[in-house]
DNA sequence: GCAAATATAATAGTATTACTATCATTATTT
DNA sequence: AAATAATGATAGTAATACTATTATATTTGC
């Protein structure tokens, strides 16, 4: 069943074949979040995803070089993904606080699904964004990657916020280590509210995340 | 030649064998320490360190499980400096703001070698907190490994820094989450302006880091 | 409906990693 | 000088992260 209306573009160097092009692309992406969340980056291996797939590690590796650039491919989708979602819902407002207030929900709130990605289960890709992201530019190549557009959906997602900081305050001279700051930021805060909570102030619906970010940039940018 | 006074003090259960103790040991860690940061974390291993020392990879294991637990360890001990360095450059403070200046200094400037401890170049080894710290505790392993104690450092010193924040603003909801924001946020910044500029307004000479986040933590408090 | 083209699967193989185990050698202590 | 402890050398294992080759389906174009 098919019920998409549209994909999320992703760097094609990135990968050697689509995976959104093919029902064994799909696969991959689908059972490779699964996989990469439950067992760890680390602990993920092709030949166990193939396994899991019915399908073989030879040809998994014909969409993908590596894990690693499966990882990259994944947080592309999701800041590809964010971007859109960033864009939809900010671009008719006109009141640069609302609108800002606005891009922080969508970068500091908990992500719910997205119906029209069947392949993709964005809650579950969430939880690799917290836990696993970093692992995507900590890495030696980081340099040669950065040439290559590997990471270029993230930073227009800091560009376009730090635009909107912009807007409210011209003189501001950090945007973009302020909003840098908080999207990592809040990785790191829903990471520790599970595993080092004496690291946050995390309190179970209190939505203190949320709350204390969204603070934290209209205070420090005035 | 000796030249130290102290050790800094390690949560025994990231090794099997003291690596403080002997000349072995010393060479480990300081060896260690520089090839972690010229390769890389993942392409870093025992062999190749052994090779290098003119030592034998199981003679390191002897000292640690695994490159995983030497990381957590130089993590500790950074961790461990840090807070007797801060400590011992605020106890005697009795101005809140001051106080909380100060420790915003040692947690967000740059680095300087400790003469003390000649077998850890505290500036190498700050490249390592910058660029791998966070593969510590971005493991599967996080809370068997947080259970015992190997992360305990680094909370003391976010500890230490929340109760400063409070001496200033007892009413303030987030203490923990804001300290801890701001020594993750100082690492990615650092690491960011070196690989991946445009997510930062980092500029040389003119300490933006630092200026930002000591900014932001006094606005954000009030 | 069949051949050609393409995609996938199966198998095998390689160098490296991350260890463990055993035994030999060298230092240190008593 | 003997005992003890530390280190070094060697070998071995299961798994990883691939690459290469060949075989088998599946799709498509005519």
């Amino acid at each position: 069943m098919e019920n998409l209306y549209f994909d999320i573009k992703v760097n094609a160097a990135l990968y050697s074949k689509d995976p959104q092009s093919s029902a064994l692309g799909k696969k991959i992406l689908k059972q490779g979040i699964l996989m990469l969340e439950s067992l760890g980056y680390e602990d993920f291996t092709f030949k166990k995803l193939g396994k899991e797939i019915g399908s073989n590690e030879s040809s998994i590796y014909r969409y993908f070089d590596s894990k690693h650039t499966l990882l990259v491919y994944l947080v592309n989708w999701y800041w590809s993904w964010t971007e859109y979602r960033l864009v939809l819902s900010t671009h008719s407002m006109v009141d640069p606080k609302r609108k800002l207030e606005k891009a922080l929900s969508i970068l500091t709130e908990p992500v719910r699904v997205d119906q029209r990605f069947d392949y993709i289960d964005e809650e579950v890709l969430y939880q690799i964004i917290i836990a696993e992201s970093s692992k995507a530019y900590h890495t030696k190549d980081v340099d040669a990657e950065n040439e290559k557009g590997f990471y270029r959906t993230y930073k227009r997602v800091v560009q376009r916020v730090s635009d909107m900081v912009l807007l409210i305050n011209p003189d501001f001279e950090f945007p973009h280590m302020l909003i840098s700051t908080v999207i990592e930021g809040v990785h790191h805060q829903r990471y520790f509210s599970k595993h080092l909570p004496s690291l946050t102030d995390f309190e179970e619906g209190k939505n203190n995340i949320v709350r204390f970010y969204k603070d934290l940039v209209f205070k420090t940018i005035q």
